[in-house]
DNA sequence: TTATTAATCCGAAACGTTTCGGATCGCTTT
DNA sequence: AAAGCGATCCGAAACGTTTCGGATTAATAA
């Protein structure tokens, strides 16, 4: 392994300018810094990783840690995002480390992790209004990344989804074709975009002149087909007016919608017409659904770029003010919604 | 944060006993050992990674590299694996990192892992028979572990489940109990484990006086239900005589073959017999499987253990011969086999 | 008695990097 | 001629740990 030192060695020049050119200060020449450069590449040199967080206390390490239990959602999807994550996390020359830990052990995890203090920052996914997670880091001053908005008032960046616009636009596209009785089928009740998105149906529903009916509305802990399977099933057999369309918060949920009608015998979009949002995931292709699927769509593959740039820059020392990003998503009109009068 | 400098001083010992009494040397009075430990969780010590990295030239880090089109396997399964190693690994205060990494820059990405030297060791899931990646560590004589076996004279620890043997039971079982078209549907060719499978299918078929027929074997690149499905139907409808039984490489390919039966009016176990191996992944319980599916065991989740015990093993610097762990499956007949005279 | 040995302890160097606080030199200003 | 300045460079200390090579003491063996 070459080392500073034989860079130094090489070209008869302290290590100190060896270290100071590398790393781009001004007070060394052009001509020296060139020479350096090119000895530094002949060598092969690698920077130790270790020895420069000694002195700097950046490590090089960026963490998430996972409950065992997968928490709102399935192994698909955090595989999907830690790949995002890895690959991101690779070009700023960061190695990503995975922590999984039994679900009621995650604030100990985060503890010895502080303490341990091994990482240059964590991302979280999936924030909670009042995260303890979040507090917790932010309190020990660890940078940290959050996809999906905290009510919290810590100082972190973080990068969304539009939830409450998205959740609008599908809201106005079914009003517009005639619907009144649209249901909305979607994650845990105290999570972030769970809590916009049902402001944004509450408030559709408002301007169409329609009253908010909370038969119409199921939120589950895991947004699986099955959570779409048994609470469309429920809401249509429940005796009382059926729903005409069906909003998810996912594709999977319309998956298993799909089954459900398929098994009571309805058909989409002639009798329900089925809107979903869309996290483009490779298993649940939104358009090979039969028939195709309309969606507002904003691939999960596409936060891990932003959540690791913010990530990078607050761990650079950026003001945070500056660190939110909000995604919209993109509206897709496909063959599951039609016009509520055909069934009229 | 607390160093050993503070312990030091705070009890007026020396840097040099203080770290030698925490690691565990001899030449340390009983008496003192204790007033250290103690000293040592008052002040909530936890030794710096990156200084004992730079003396040791150990880490606490391991890496696992794996493709970004996911190689023989789908995501919930690599999912599987990562989470099962993060908990193996944190026993041992092993950090695990993940890194993703473009299908044709694999090699290139360990290159640039090794000349970093930042990790302790690597594991590698499903090494091939000759495997580019084993050669190159083991040249570099990083530490690493397998799951498969290799046929590379490199040394190194191994781990892998007993796959002649459990083929063998299958196909014993499958032979008892009348079966003498009996098809095997499994991964790619190329893979230790289905050459060992191979070979224990063709030798249960030579014990059995039973000719080998290539038309009852089908590899695919991924073990997935798709593949469990067109292979048995395309092998029902091929002409000649039908299979009587299917031997899976996994659940997911029964799945299909399930799939495919009812598809094709067939019923199992009256028509057609299924055994798989069974990983004991969350999502294919074998024994929810209508009728419940005859298996040989083996939860990818135990085989965890053994890698990152093996890999800690070899970073500590035991010798290799005593490195290789081979598990037997568990053999577990259940409802989806039964008795060829039925439709005799 | 002296020499050996065992049990404990410790000083100092080393790992590879960054960074503080100058040092040197040639030029420009006064 | 003295002072000041900008452009370059560098020595040495520091980060927290491990480890080599003794040092000290007391007990044991000769």
């Amino acid at each position: 392994m070459t080392t500073l030192k034989d860079i130094s060695r090489k070209l008869s020049i302290s290590v100190t300018t060896v270290s100071r050119a590398l790393n781009g200060y001004s007070d060394v020449n052009e001509e020296t810094r060139k020479r350096i450069h090119q000895a530094a590449v002949e060598l092969n040199y690698r920077p130790n990783q270790f020895a420069r967080k000694l002195v700097t206390g950046r490590s090089g390490l960026a963490a998430m840690v996972l409950p065992d239990d997968f928490g709102i959602t399935t192994r698909e999807i955090w595989f999907e995002i830690l790949a995002g994550l890895s690959v991101e996390f690779a070009k700023h020359d960061i190695d990503f480390v995975l922590k999984v830990s039994p679900t009621d052990q995650i604030i100990n995890t985060y503890q010895r992790l502080i303490e341990r203090n091994a990482m240059d920052g964590f991302v979280i996914i999936a924030a909670l209004p009042k995260d303890e997670r979040v507090s917790l880091l932010a309190r020990n001053d660890v940078p940290l990344v959050l996809h999906g908005r905290s009510e919290q008032v810590v100082e972190c960046p973080v990068f969304d989804i539009n939830n409450y616009e998205l959740m609008l636009q599908s809201m106005q596209h079914l009003l517009e074709i005639g619907h009144k009785r649209i249901a909305f089928i979607g994650g845990p009740a105290n999570h972030g975009f769970m809590i916009d998105r049902t402001r944004a149906y509450r408030s559709a529903l408002a301007s169409g002149g329609i009253p908010f009916n909370p038969d119409y509305i199921a939120c589950g802990e895991r947004m699986t087909e099955e959570l779409g399977m048994v609470n469309s099933i429920r809401m249509c057999r429940s005796g009382g007016e059926e729903p005409t369309a069906f909003v998810c918060a996912n594709t999977m949920i319309a998956k298993g919608i799909y089954s459900a009608m398929q098994v009571l015998g309805r058909n989409i979009p002639e009798d329900v017409s089925v809107v979903a949002h869309d996290d483009a995931l490779p298993e649940y292709r939104a358009v090979d659904f039969r028939p195709a699927l309309t969606v507002t769509r904003a691939p999960l593959r596409d936060s891990s770029r932003p959540l690791v740039d913010l990530l990078v820059r607050r761990i650079r020392g950026e003001a945070v003010e500056s660190l939110t990003e909000i995604q919209e998503a993109e509206f897709i009109v496909r063959a599951s919604t039609s016009s509520f009068k055909s069934i009229a």
